[in-house]
DNA sequence: GGCTTGCATATTGTATACAAAATGACTGTG
DNA sequence: CACAGTCATTTTGTATACAATATGCAAGCC
Protein backbone atom coordinates (compact mmCIF):
# COMPACT_ATOMS: atom_id res chain seq x y z
CA UNK A 1 0.00 0.00 0.00
CA UNK A 2 2.32 2.71 -1.27
CA UNK A 3 0.68 6.07 -0.14
CA UNK A 4 2.04 9.72 -0.97
CA UNK A 5 0.55 11.13 2.87
CA UNK A 6 2.44 14.04 2.49
CA UNK A 7 0.88 15.40 6.13
CA UNK A 8 -1.20 13.09 7.52
CA UNK A 9 -4.01 10.51 6.87
CA UNK A 10 -6.16 12.90 8.98
CA UNK A 11 -5.92 15.58 6.41
CA UNK A 12 -7.02 13.45 3.78
CA UNK A 13 -10.28 12.49 5.46
CA UNK A 14 -10.81 15.85 6.03
CA UNK A 15 -10.25 16.71 2.58
CA UNK A 16 -12.46 14.31 1.15
CA UNK A 17 -15.75 15.04 3.81
CA UNK A 18 -15.50 18.22 3.36
CA UNK A 19 -15.74 17.89 -0.84
CA UNK A 20 -18.55 15.81 -0.64
CA UNK A 21 -20.28 18.30 1.82
CA UNK A 22 -19.62 20.79 -0.60
CA UNK A 23 -20.22 18.79 -3.94
CA UNK A 24 -23.73 18.33 -2.28
CA UNK A 25 -23.08 14.38 -2.34
CA UNK A 26 -23.54 14.65 1.66
CA UNK A 27 -26.65 16.34 2.81
CA UNK A 28 -26.90 18.32 5.95
CA UNK A 29 -28.43 16.30 8.77
CA UNK A 30 -27.49 13.13 7.14
CA UNK A 31 -25.04 11.06 9.24
CA UNK A 32 -21.34 10.40 8.47
CA UNK A 33 -20.83 6.79 8.25
CA UNK A 34 -17.22 6.34 9.50
CA UNK A 35 -17.13 2.46 8.18
CA UNK A 36 -17.97 3.53 4.60
CA UNK A 37 -14.96 6.46 4.45
CA UNK A 38 -12.55 3.80 5.92
CA UNK A 39 -13.50 1.77 2.98
CA UNK A 40 -13.23 4.84 -0.02
CA UNK A 41 -10.21 6.01 1.45
CA UNK A 42 -9.05 2.73 2.53
CA UNK A 43 -7.96 3.47 5.84
CA UNK A 44 -8.68 2.90 9.37
CA UNK A 45 -10.30 4.82 11.59
CA UNK A 46 -7.99 5.94 13.87
CA UNK A 47 -6.82 8.85 11.29
CA UNK A 48 -10.81 9.23 10.67
CA UNK A 49 -11.87 10.20 13.75
CA UNK A 50 -9.32 12.88 13.78
CA UNK A 51 -10.15 14.30 11.09
CA UNK A 52 -14.00 14.72 11.74
CA UNK A 53 -12.91 16.50 15.27
CA UNK A 54 -11.23 18.99 12.95
CA UNK A 55 -14.40 19.12 10.74
CA UNK A 56 -16.55 19.42 13.54
CA UNK A 57 -14.60 22.52 15.18
CA UNK A 58 -14.85 24.17 11.63
CA UNK A 59 -18.80 23.65 12.26
CA UNK A 60 -19.43 21.77 9.05
CA UNK A 61 -20.11 18.60 11.38
CA UNK A 62 -22.28 18.38 14.16
CA UNK A 63 -20.65 15.58 16.49
CA UNK A 64 -22.83 14.28 18.93
CA UNK A 65 -21.14 12.10 22.07
CA UNK A 66 -21.67 7.73 21.69
CA UNK A 67 -24.35 9.06 18.68
CA UNK A 68 -21.47 9.96 15.73
CA UNK A 69 -21.40 13.22 13.41
CA UNK A 70 -23.89 14.58 11.54
CA UNK A 71 -23.35 17.34 8.94
CA UNK A 72 -24.22 20.37 10.32
CA UNK A 73 -27.38 22.04 8.94
CA UNK A 74 -26.32 25.32 7.25
CA UNK A 75 -28.54 27.71 6.18
CA UNK A 76 -28.26 30.63 3.34
CA UNK A 77 -28.33 32.97 6.01
CA UNK A 78 -25.46 31.29 8.22
CA UNK A 79 -23.21 31.15 4.92
CA UNK A 80 -24.13 35.12 4.57
CA UNK A 81 -23.88 35.72 7.93
CA UNK A 82 -20.00 33.83 8.03
CA UNK A 83 -19.18 36.54 5.47
CA UNK A 84 -20.63 39.42 7.16
CA UNK A 85 -18.26 38.14 10.55
CA UNK A 86 -15.47 37.34 7.79
CA UNK A 87 -16.02 41.13 6.42
CA UNK A 88 -15.94 42.90 10.15
CA UNK A 89 -12.27 41.33 10.84
CA UNK A 90 -11.25 41.87 7.47
CA UNK A 91 -12.50 45.23 7.14
CA UNK A 92 -11.13 45.94 10.49
CA UNK A 93 -7.23 44.45 9.29
CA UNK A 94 -8.00 46.31 5.56
CA UNK A 95 -8.43 49.52 8.44
CA UNK A 96 -4.94 48.70 9.79
CA UNK A 97 -3.60 48.44 6.46
CA UNK A 98 -4.76 51.90 5.07
CA UNK A 99 -2.65 53.26 8.75
CA UNK A 100 0.31 51.24 9.30
CA UNK A 101 1.52 50.02 5.09
CA UNK A 102 4.78 51.54 4.02
CA UNK A 103 5.38 53.20 1.08
CA UNK A 104 6.81 50.07 -0.45
CA UNK A 105 3.64 48.03 0.83
CA UNK A 106 1.45 50.09 -1.16
CA UNK A 107 3.48 49.75 -3.91
CA UNK A 108 3.20 45.97 -3.70
CA UNK A 109 -0.28 46.11 -3.33
CA UNK A 110 -1.00 48.42 -6.41
CA UNK A 111 1.53 45.71 -8.57
CA UNK A 112 -0.77 42.87 -7.22
CA UNK A 113 -3.59 44.42 -8.56
CA UNK A 114 -2.00 45.16 -11.51
CA UNK A 115 -1.22 41.85 -12.33
CA UNK A 116 -4.72 40.93 -11.41
CA UNK A 117 -6.56 43.00 -13.86
CA UNK A 118 -4.69 40.98 -16.46
CA UNK A 119 -4.21 37.67 -15.66
CA UNK A 120 -5.37 34.87 -17.18
CA UNK A 121 -8.62 32.98 -15.25
CA UNK A 122 -6.44 30.63 -12.90
CA UNK A 123 -3.62 32.85 -12.38
CA UNK A 124 -6.21 35.29 -10.79
CA UNK A 125 -7.16 32.84 -8.21
CA UNK A 126 -3.42 32.74 -7.10
CA UNK A 127 -3.26 36.89 -7.51
CA UNK A 128 -6.51 37.12 -5.77
CA UNK A 129 -4.66 35.16 -2.26
CA UNK A 130 -1.68 37.09 -2.87
CA UNK A 131 -3.39 40.63 -2.46
CA UNK A 132 -5.72 38.85 0.86
CA UNK A 133 -2.56 38.15 1.92
CA UNK A 134 -0.83 41.00 1.73
CA UNK A 135 -3.45 43.22 3.43
CA UNK A 136 -3.87 40.93 5.94
CA UNK A 137 0.00 41.03 7.08
CA UNK A 138 -0.87 44.31 8.40
CA UNK A 139 -3.09 42.19 11.15
CA UNK A 140 -1.73 41.06 14.58
CA UNK A 141 -1.10 37.57 14.84
CA UNK A 142 -4.33 36.05 16.46
CA UNK A 143 -6.42 38.43 13.99
CA UNK A 144 -4.77 36.57 11.35
CA UNK A 145 -5.25 32.87 13.21
CA UNK A 146 -8.42 34.03 13.41
CA UNK A 147 -9.10 34.76 9.58
CA UNK A 148 -7.31 31.23 8.43
CA UNK A 149 -9.90 29.81 10.70
CA UNK A 150 -12.51 31.36 9.27
CA UNK A 151 -11.64 30.87 5.35
CA UNK A 152 -11.03 27.31 5.77
CA UNK A 153 -14.68 26.90 7.33
CA UNK A 154 -16.12 27.85 3.91
CA UNK A 155 -13.31 27.23 2.69
CA UNK A 156 -12.00 29.51 -0.61
CA UNK A 157 -12.12 28.47 -3.88
CA UNK A 158 -15.50 28.79 -3.69
CA UNK A 159 -15.91 32.59 -4.66
CA UNK A 160 -13.51 31.48 -7.84
CA UNK A 161 -16.03 29.35 -9.37
CA UNK A 162 -18.63 31.73 -9.94
CA UNK A 163 -19.48 32.63 -13.20
CA UNK A 164 -18.07 36.53 -13.39
CA UNK A 165 -15.90 36.64 -10.36
CA UNK A 166 -13.21 38.29 -11.41
CA UNK A 167 -14.48 41.35 -12.95
CA UNK A 168 -16.69 41.76 -9.48
CA UNK A 169 -13.75 41.19 -7.48
CA UNK A 170 -11.46 43.74 -9.37
CA UNK A 171 -13.77 46.65 -9.22
CA UNK A 172 -14.07 45.42 -5.23
CA UNK A 173 -10.22 45.30 -5.16
CA UNK A 174 -9.43 48.78 -6.78
CA UNK A 175 -11.72 50.78 -4.65
CA UNK A 176 -9.95 48.56 -1.23
CA UNK A 177 -6.80 49.73 -3.50
CA UNK A 178 -7.28 53.31 -3.60
CA UNK A 179 -8.70 53.47 0.13
CA UNK A 180 -4.90 51.88 1.04
CA UNK A 181 -3.31 54.15 -1.29
CA UNK A 182 -5.18 57.34 0.33
CA UNK A 183 -4.34 56.01 3.55
CA UNK A 184 -7.91 56.14 3.90
CA UNK A 185 -8.97 53.77 7.04
CA UNK A 186 -12.52 53.94 6.98
CA UNK A 187 -13.57 54.10 3.50
CA UNK A 188 -11.14 51.01 3.45
CA UNK A 189 -12.92 49.17 5.86
CA UNK A 190 -16.38 49.43 4.29
CA UNK A 191 -14.99 48.61 0.87
CA UNK A 192 -13.44 45.29 1.97
CA UNK A 193 -16.52 44.57 4.21
CA UNK A 194 -18.98 44.83 0.59
CA UNK A 195 -16.06 43.06 -0.95
CA UNK A 196 -16.83 40.16 1.57
CA UNK A 197 -20.74 40.60 1.54
CA UNK A 198 -20.55 40.04 -2.19
CA UNK A 199 -18.38 37.30 -1.79
CA UNK A 200 -21.05 36.04 0.54
CA UNK A 201 -23.58 36.22 -2.05
CA UNK A 202 -21.31 34.45 -4.31
CA UNK A 203 -20.96 31.26 -1.98
CA UNK A 204 -24.06 31.22 -1.10
CA UNK A 205 -25.18 30.36 -5.04
CA UNK A 206 -21.95 28.45 -5.56
CA UNK A 207 -23.68 26.23 -2.87
CA UNK A 208 -27.60 26.53 -4.28
CA UNK A 209 -26.06 25.43 -7.44
CA UNK A 210 -24.18 22.52 -6.19
CA UNK A 211 -27.92 21.59 -4.68
CA UNK A 212 -26.46 21.80 -1.61
CA UNK A 213 -30.16 23.22 -0.27
CA UNK A 214 -32.19 20.74 -2.55
CA UNK A 215 -34.97 18.88 -0.85
CA UNK A 216 -33.90 15.21 -0.37
CA UNK A 217 -35.71 13.36 -2.81
CA UNK B 1 -11.95 0.77 35.42
CA UNK B 2 -14.81 2.63 36.51
CA UNK B 3 -15.37 5.88 35.02
CA UNK B 4 -17.86 8.60 35.39
CA UNK B 5 -17.07 9.61 31.45
CA UNK B 6 -19.99 12.15 30.58
CA UNK B 7 -18.82 13.31 27.04
CA UNK B 8 -16.11 11.02 26.27
CA UNK B 9 -12.23 10.93 27.38
CA UNK B 10 -11.12 13.29 24.54
CA UNK B 11 -13.11 15.96 26.85
CA UNK B 12 -11.17 15.20 29.42
CA UNK B 13 -8.05 15.45 28.10
CA UNK B 14 -8.82 18.81 26.74
CA UNK B 15 -9.70 20.10 30.22
CA UNK B 16 -6.77 18.52 31.50
CA UNK B 17 -4.39 19.94 29.34
CA UNK B 18 -5.95 23.55 28.76
CA UNK B 19 -5.51 23.35 32.93
CA UNK B 20 -2.13 22.38 32.61
CA UNK B 21 -1.12 25.12 30.25
CA UNK B 22 -3.41 27.72 31.51
CA UNK B 23 -2.03 27.35 34.90
CA UNK B 24 1.38 28.10 33.73
CA UNK B 25 2.57 23.96 34.11
CA UNK B 26 3.37 23.40 30.40
CA UNK B 27 5.28 26.31 29.39
CA UNK B 28 4.26 28.27 25.91
CA UNK B 29 7.00 26.40 23.16
CA UNK B 30 6.87 22.89 25.38
CA UNK B 31 6.37 19.87 24.06
CA UNK B 32 3.11 18.00 24.50
CA UNK B 33 4.15 14.24 25.99
CA UNK B 34 1.15 11.83 24.77
CA UNK B 35 2.95 8.71 26.75
CA UNK B 36 2.77 11.93 29.81
CA UNK B 37 -0.75 12.38 30.11
CA UNK B 38 -1.74 8.93 29.38
CA UNK B 39 -0.26 7.90 32.46
CA UNK B 40 -1.29 10.99 34.25
CA UNK B 41 -5.51 10.44 33.35
CA UNK B 42 -4.97 6.65 32.83
CA UNK B 43 -6.35 6.68 29.34
CA UNK B 44 -5.05 5.43 25.95
CA UNK B 45 -3.60 7.47 23.31
CA UNK B 46 -6.61 7.17 21.21
CA UNK B 47 -8.64 9.81 23.16
CA UNK B 48 -5.66 11.93 23.84
CA UNK B 49 -4.85 12.30 20.64
CA UNK B 50 -8.65 12.79 19.16
CA UNK B 51 -8.29 16.06 22.48
CA UNK B 52 -4.97 17.37 20.78
CA UNK B 53 -6.40 18.08 17.69
CA UNK B 54 -9.29 19.67 19.61
CA UNK B 55 -7.14 22.21 21.22
CA UNK B 56 -4.83 22.43 18.37
CA UNK B 57 -7.96 24.00 16.93
CA UNK B 58 -8.53 26.09 19.61
CA UNK B 59 -5.14 27.53 19.22
CA UNK B 60 -3.76 26.55 22.04
CA UNK B 61 -1.28 24.15 20.86
CA UNK B 62 0.42 24.08 17.71
CA UNK B 63 0.75 20.73 16.18
CA UNK B 64 3.41 19.58 13.30
CA UNK B 65 2.59 16.19 11.44
CA UNK B 66 5.45 13.92 12.93
CA UNK B 67 7.04 16.76 15.08
CA UNK B 68 4.19 16.27 17.76
CA UNK B 69 2.18 18.77 19.74
CA UNK B 70 4.01 21.90 21.36
CA UNK B 71 2.12 24.59 23.65
CA UNK B 72 1.30 27.61 21.72
CA UNK B 73 3.38 30.74 21.71
CA UNK B 74 1.00 33.02 23.20
CA UNK B 75 1.73 36.75 24.20
CA UNK B 76 0.46 39.20 25.86
CA UNK B 77 -0.33 40.84 22.35
CA UNK B 78 -2.30 37.93 21.37
CA UNK B 79 -4.06 37.99 24.33
CA UNK B 80 -5.13 41.22 24.02
CA UNK B 81 -5.69 41.23 20.54
CA UNK B 82 -7.99 37.81 20.78
CA UNK B 83 -10.12 39.68 23.72
CA UNK B 84 -10.17 43.04 20.81
CA UNK B 85 -11.77 40.75 18.43
CA UNK B 86 -13.91 39.17 20.76
CA UNK B 87 -14.84 42.68 21.53
CA UNK B 88 -15.66 43.56 17.83
CA UNK B 89 -18.16 40.72 17.63
CA UNK B 90 -19.58 40.81 20.74
CA UNK B 91 -20.14 45.02 20.15
CA UNK B 92 -21.91 44.03 16.96
CA UNK B 93 -24.69 41.91 18.25
CA UNK B 94 -25.04 44.33 21.33
CA UNK B 95 -26.11 47.01 19.03
CA UNK B 96 -28.54 44.28 17.13
CA UNK B 97 -29.62 43.87 20.67
CA UNK B 98 -30.38 47.43 20.49
CA UNK B 99 -32.64 47.51 18.31
CA UNK B 100 -34.20 44.03 17.78
CA UNK B 101 -34.87 43.54 21.84
CA UNK B 102 -38.66 43.29 22.60
CA UNK B 103 -39.56 45.01 25.81
CA UNK B 104 -39.53 42.09 27.21
CA UNK B 105 -36.32 41.22 26.84
CA UNK B 106 -35.05 44.41 28.02
CA UNK B 107 -36.84 43.91 31.07
CA UNK B 108 -35.05 40.92 31.54
CA UNK B 109 -31.93 42.34 30.73
CA UNK B 110 -32.33 45.13 33.17
CA UNK B 111 -33.85 42.14 35.93
CA UNK B 112 -30.76 39.89 35.66
CA UNK B 113 -28.42 43.26 35.90
CA UNK B 114 -30.21 43.99 39.30
CA UNK B 115 -29.44 41.03 40.41
CA UNK B 116 -26.51 40.98 39.60
CA UNK B 117 -24.97 43.85 41.47
CA UNK B 118 -26.88 42.48 44.27
CA UNK B 119 -25.19 39.00 44.15
CA UNK B 120 -22.27 37.23 46.22
CA UNK B 121 -19.06 36.62 44.41
CA UNK B 122 -19.85 33.17 43.12
CA UNK B 123 -23.46 33.54 41.89
CA UNK B 124 -21.93 36.72 40.74
CA UNK B 125 -20.08 34.46 37.70
CA UNK B 126 -23.49 32.56 36.88
CA UNK B 127 -25.45 35.91 36.40
CA UNK B 128 -22.87 37.46 34.87
CA UNK B 129 -22.86 34.54 32.41
CA UNK B 130 -26.58 34.95 31.99
CA UNK B 131 -25.93 38.61 30.85
CA UNK B 132 -24.28 37.95 28.07
CA UNK B 133 -25.88 35.34 27.15
CA UNK B 134 -29.18 36.88 26.60
CA UNK B 135 -27.75 39.78 24.66
CA UNK B 136 -25.95 37.20 22.44
CA UNK B 137 -29.28 35.87 21.97
CA UNK B 138 -30.08 38.79 19.58
CA UNK B 139 -26.94 37.09 17.09
CA UNK B 140 -27.54 35.25 14.30
CA UNK B 141 -26.48 31.55 14.71
CA UNK B 142 -23.18 31.50 13.12
CA UNK B 143 -22.19 34.42 15.12
CA UNK B 144 -23.25 32.49 18.40
CA UNK B 145 -21.15 29.40 17.10
CA UNK B 146 -17.97 32.26 16.30
CA UNK B 147 -18.06 33.69 20.12
CA UNK B 148 -18.65 30.09 21.66
CA UNK B 149 -15.49 28.96 19.53
CA UNK B 150 -13.61 32.32 20.81
CA UNK B 151 -15.11 31.86 24.43
CA UNK B 152 -13.75 28.45 24.43
CA UNK B 153 -9.86 29.43 22.72
CA UNK B 154 -9.08 31.50 26.31
CA UNK B 155 -11.55 29.83 28.13
CA UNK B 156 -13.96 32.04 30.64
CA UNK B 157 -13.87 31.80 34.21
CA UNK B 158 -10.36 33.64 33.68
CA UNK B 159 -12.22 37.04 33.97
CA UNK B 160 -13.94 35.96 36.83
CA UNK B 161 -11.12 35.48 39.26
CA UNK B 162 -9.30 38.43 38.74
CA UNK B 163 -9.42 40.51 42.25
CA UNK B 164 -12.10 43.36 41.97
CA UNK B 165 -13.62 42.00 38.89
CA UNK B 166 -17.16 42.68 39.83
CA UNK B 167 -17.07 46.44 41.17
CA UNK B 168 -15.45 46.77 36.99
CA UNK B 169 -18.10 44.78 35.30
CA UNK B 170 -21.01 46.06 36.85
CA UNK B 171 -20.17 49.89 36.19
CA UNK B 172 -19.70 48.50 32.29
CA UNK B 173 -23.08 46.20 32.15
CA UNK B 174 -24.60 49.62 33.62
CA UNK B 175 -23.60 51.70 30.66
CA UNK B 176 -24.46 48.31 28.32
CA UNK B 177 -27.91 47.87 29.93
CA UNK B 178 -28.36 51.68 29.64
CA UNK B 179 -27.01 51.58 25.41
CA UNK B 180 -29.71 48.47 24.86
CA UNK B 181 -32.78 50.10 26.87
CA UNK B 182 -32.50 53.69 25.00
CA UNK B 183 -32.31 51.54 21.66
CA UNK B 184 -29.19 53.32 21.27
CA UNK B 185 -26.94 51.13 19.03
CA UNK B 186 -23.58 52.82 18.74
CA UNK B 187 -23.80 53.13 22.33
CA UNK B 188 -23.94 49.61 23.09
CA UNK B 189 -21.53 48.65 20.57
CA UNK B 190 -18.87 51.33 22.30
CA UNK B 191 -19.81 49.80 25.93
CA UNK B 192 -19.36 46.25 24.92
CA UNK B 193 -16.28 46.54 23.42
CA UNK B 194 -15.07 48.57 26.18
CA UNK B 195 -16.11 45.89 28.61
CA UNK B 196 -14.50 43.16 26.13
CA UNK B 197 -10.58 44.77 26.42
CA UNK B 198 -11.44 45.35 29.91
CA UNK B 199 -11.53 41.33 30.46
CA UNK B 200 -8.68 41.19 28.13
CA UNK B 201 -6.24 42.97 30.19
CA UNK B 202 -7.62 41.30 33.12
CA UNK B 203 -7.24 38.12 31.41
CA UNK B 204 -3.75 39.32 30.54
CA UNK B 205 -3.24 40.27 34.20
CA UNK B 206 -4.54 36.53 35.29
CA UNK B 207 -1.58 34.77 32.99
CA UNK B 208 0.84 36.87 33.97
CA UNK B 209 0.37 36.11 37.74
CA UNK B 210 -0.41 32.54 36.60
CA UNK B 211 3.63 32.68 35.66
CA UNK B 212 2.19 32.05 31.74
CA UNK B 213 5.25 34.15 30.65
CA UNK B 214 7.55 33.67 33.31
CA UNK B 215 11.01 32.83 32.04
CA UNK B 216 12.01 29.40 32.23
CA UNK B 217 15.08 29.09 35.02
C1' DG C 1 37.72 21.11 17.04
C1' DG C 2 33.63 21.11 14.32
C1' DC C 3 30.86 18.64 11.17
C1' DT C 4 28.66 14.79 8.97
C1' DT C 5 27.15 9.77 9.02
C1' DG C 6 25.07 5.84 10.89
C1' DC C 7 22.69 3.42 14.30
C1' DA C 8 19.88 2.67 18.67
C1' DT C 9 15.98 4.62 20.89
C1' DA C 10 11.87 7.17 21.46
C1' DT C 11 7.69 8.96 19.58
C1' DT C 12 4.30 9.58 16.22
C1' DG C 13 0.92 7.68 13.02
C1' DT C 14 -2.02 3.92 11.62
C1' DA C 15 -4.23 -0.47 11.99
C1' DT C 16 -6.60 -3.85 14.49
C1' DA C 17 -9.03 -5.77 18.58
C1' DC C 18 -12.16 -5.36 22.09
C1' DA C 19 -15.81 -3.09 25.20
C1' DA C 20 -19.85 -0.33 25.73
C1' DA C 21 -23.60 1.94 24.17
C1' DA C 22 -27.21 2.98 20.70
C1' DT C 23 -30.32 1.29 17.12
C1' DG C 24 -33.93 -1.36 15.39
C1' DA C 25 -36.71 -5.27 14.84
C1' DC C 26 -39.48 -8.56 17.25
C1' DT C 27 -42.37 -10.22 20.73
C1' DG C 28 -45.84 -10.26 23.92
C1' DT C 29 -49.31 -7.48 26.36
C1' DG C 30 -52.94 -4.07 27.26
C1' DC D 1 -53.84 -1.89 16.99
C1' DA D 2 -50.73 0.69 19.82
C1' DC D 3 -46.97 0.14 22.72
C1' DA D 4 -43.48 -1.14 26.09
C1' DG D 5 -39.81 -4.33 26.88
C1' DT D 6 -36.22 -7.48 25.26
C1' DC D 7 -32.55 -8.98 22.53
C1' DA D 8 -29.56 -9.17 18.22
C1' DT D 9 -27.04 -6.10 15.40
C1' DT D 10 -24.58 -2.03 14.35
C1' DT D 11 -21.70 1.64 15.57
C1' DT D 12 -19.10 4.34 18.63
C1' DG D 13 -15.37 4.72 21.92
C1' DT D 14 -11.12 2.98 23.89
C1' DA D 15 -7.18 0.05 24.24
C1' DT D 16 -3.43 -2.31 22.30
C1' DA D 17 -0.21 -3.67 18.59
C1' DC D 18 2.57 -2.61 14.87
C1' DA D 19 4.92 0.41 11.29
C1' DA D 20 7.20 4.58 9.96
C1' DT D 21 9.56 8.56 11.10
C1' DA D 22 12.16 11.62 14.04
C1' DT D 23 15.63 12.27 17.69
C1' DG D 24 19.90 11.91 20.06
C1' DC D 25 24.33 10.18 20.57
C1' DA D 26 28.58 8.23 19.27
C1' DA D 27 32.06 7.26 15.91
C1' DG D 28 34.49 8.69 11.96
C1' DC D 29 36.08 12.27 8.72
C1' DC D 30 37.68 16.82 7.16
Amino acid sequence: MTRITRGGLAEEVVAHVRDQILRGELRPGQKIDQEQIAEDLDVSRSPIREGLVVLGKEGLLEITPRRGAFVAEISRADVVDHYELFGLIAGRVAAMAATTFTDEQRAELQHIHVLFTEASDDEAARLNHEFHQLINGAAPRRTRWLIRHLERSIPAGFFERTPGWKSEAVADHQTIVDAIVDQDADAARQAMELHLHEAGVAASNALEASGFWEESE
